[in-house]
Formats: structure tokens, C-alpha cells, sequence
DNA sequence: TTTAATTCCCAGTATTTTTGTCGGATTTCG
DNA sequence: CGAAATCCGACAAAAATACTGGGAATTAAA
């Protein structure tokens, strides 16, 4: 039930894209950097991401990612199926060949799971990217009006 | 996010044994055998289990398994936590030595992590194994007026 | 009192997943 | 052209997961 690492980079990425985006695009070189992540495996998770739509790119000099979409159409949920794959808790597949489950309908621990993974569906597709990236936002003007000047900072662990 | 087998394999079993524990003590081999499950790892599971007050047991011959307290008072969410450890989605530290999280406050990401944590916790612990016991032996009704006389079933794969 | 059925305990191992690393090809701006 | 990038695929290390096996301790029943 843990976030691989995978999604909480890729998270993580995404918010500092929503970031510093804007203008220019972002190189995997700077986003690595400042959020203290592999640059070689950070580039196999943008790699799935654009593969999604997620982020876009630009290929060479002065190349660089961007969000594919506006940050309020990019739910947490979107990324973590991305990185994570499938956010089903559990699958039921409906037929054993031992005879364990006997038909879908007879399987019982259906609804548990079920209710599992309907809760952290509709968790995570309700949070969307543009609300944590706001939130960081504010957490960076709160760092600088308390006098402290560094540049930029991480956006988790 | 996927539940490992340890904890299906573990919710099938207590759900096996609130369908056969209220009588007599139920023995590993035959949760194991019902649920199809290898018995020196349903084994483990069990000591996790008991360890953590789920079940008790009585050892030697006629011994076996019983639910710790009544299927009302123990919810997906404590079962899970024994077999898959913390339920937090994510983890933040709140310090990382590298920098790249500047204590506590600053934390962006922890406000995401938290929201997920807490309605996965929120689901898991709102859903009582008394619940899915009931939901099984109402299942088991269904077979058998059905006309499959197939003595037990399995309760998921 | 022996015997069989059990839990208990611990150590090892195979498999899979995760988390990376590396080298090079390709594209594009200046 | 040459440097800065993305792209691509294969490999490798580490960790977690899933499972196996052997034997000791306990207990009910024959």
C-alpha cells in the first residue's frame, strides 16, 4: 500500500513542471536537480508521462518538457495509474482454474475489494495537479518573505 | 498500490474462520486447503495475526484457530496493517538530510500524501469483517439453493 | 502412555519488482 | 559544426515478496 518511488518522482516532477514551466521548457537536467532525483531514471518516468499525454517535450538544445495539459485537468489519480500502474487494490479475476473464486458472481471478497478501491479511486482523481502546484506556490512565498533567500527548494522527500 | 498476497490471502483466511470458528478451532490445514493457499505460509500470516490479538489459538491435536474478538470489532484496516505494515500511501519524513525537503512545514507534497493516506485509512477502517463474513455465508446460501451441493467454497482468489 | 495432530519457530531460497545505471542514437538551437 | 537536449534499449543491483523445509513443543485421544 506504499507509493513506489517512481510515483512520488513523478509527482514530484510534475509539480516542479506546473512550477517553472511557463515560459520555457524544462530539462530533465534542472527538474533532477532540484529535486535531488537520478536524472537516468527520471527520464524513464517523463518517458511514460509523455507516452500518457501528461507532460509534453521538445527535443534538443533548449529542449525541455512542459505540462501536456492545463494543471486542473491532470488529477493525481491520472499520474499515479501512469507510474503505478493499475490502482486497483486487487483483482478479482472473476475465474480461478483451481476453482478458489467460482464464477464472479460467488466471489465474496468481490465487494471488499471493490469498496477498496473504489474509496482511493475517487480519493485521488478528486486532487488535481493545478491545486498542489498552487499549494507549493504559496509554500516558496512564505520561505521568502521569512528571509530565507535560497533559490529553489524540493518539493518532498 | 496493490495488496499483496499476503494480505488477500490473509483476509481469506479470517473470513474462513468467522465462517468456521464459532464451533471448534480451525486448523491451518484446512483454511489452507479451502482457500487453496501453500500451509507453511498461511502459517506465517497467522503468527503475524496473532501476534496482533486477530486470533488466538490452541495448540496440539483438536487445536487450531479462532478469531481474536468478535468480526465486529476488527476492520479490514487493522487486518491490513498487520500484514502489509503501514497503510500510509506515502511517508514524509519531514527532514531529509540531502535538503530536499526543508523540515516539517515547508513540506509541499505532505498535504497530498496526507489526503491519500487518510481516505485510504478512512475506507479500510469503515469496512468490519463481520460485514464480509455475513456477505460470505449469504453467498453460500445462493450456491446451495441453487442446487450446488459442493460442500465449502473458496472466498476469493 | 504412546501416537497423531497440531501450533510454533527459524532459517533458507527462489522469484519478482523496484530502482537504478550506462552507452549511444537522434534532434535542434545558436 | 557543436553543445544541449530528448529518446531508446539493455543491463544490473538491491529489496521485497512468496514460498519451502525441518524440527521442537504441546495436547487430545486411543
Amino acid at each position: 500500500m506504499k507509493l513506489s518511488t517512481r510515483a512520488r518522482y513523478g509527482l514530484r516532477a510534475l509539480i516542479d513542471l506546473g512550477l517553472h514551466s511557463e515560459n520555457e521548457a524544462v530539462s530533465i537536467q534542472s527538474i533532477a536537480g532540484r529535486q535531488n532525483i537520478s536524472e537516468s531514471y527520471l527520464e524513464q518516468l517523463m518517458a511514460k508521462l509523455k507516452k500518457a499525454g501528461l507532460v509534453e517535450s521538445t527535443r534538443g538544445a533548449q529542449g525541455g518538457y512542459r505540462l501536456g495539459k492545463p494543471g486542473d485537468q491532470i488529477s493525481v489519480g491520472d499520474i499515479l495509474r501512469v507510474l503505478e500502474g493499475s490502482l486497483e487494490a486487487v483483482e478479482c479475476p472473476g475465474i480461478a482454474s483451481d476453482g478458489s473464486c467460482s464464477g464472479e458472481s460467488l466471489c465474496v471478497a468481490k465487494h471488499v475489494w471493490k469498496r477498496i478501491n473504489d474509496s482511493i479511486t475517487a480519493s485521488v482523481d478528486s486532487l488535481m495537479l493545478s491545486e498542489l502546484i498552487e499549494e507549493s506556490r504559496k509554500k516558496q512565498k512564505e520561505i521568502i518573505s521569512a528571509g530565507n533567500q535560497t533559490a529553489d527548494i524540493g518539493v518532498s522527500k
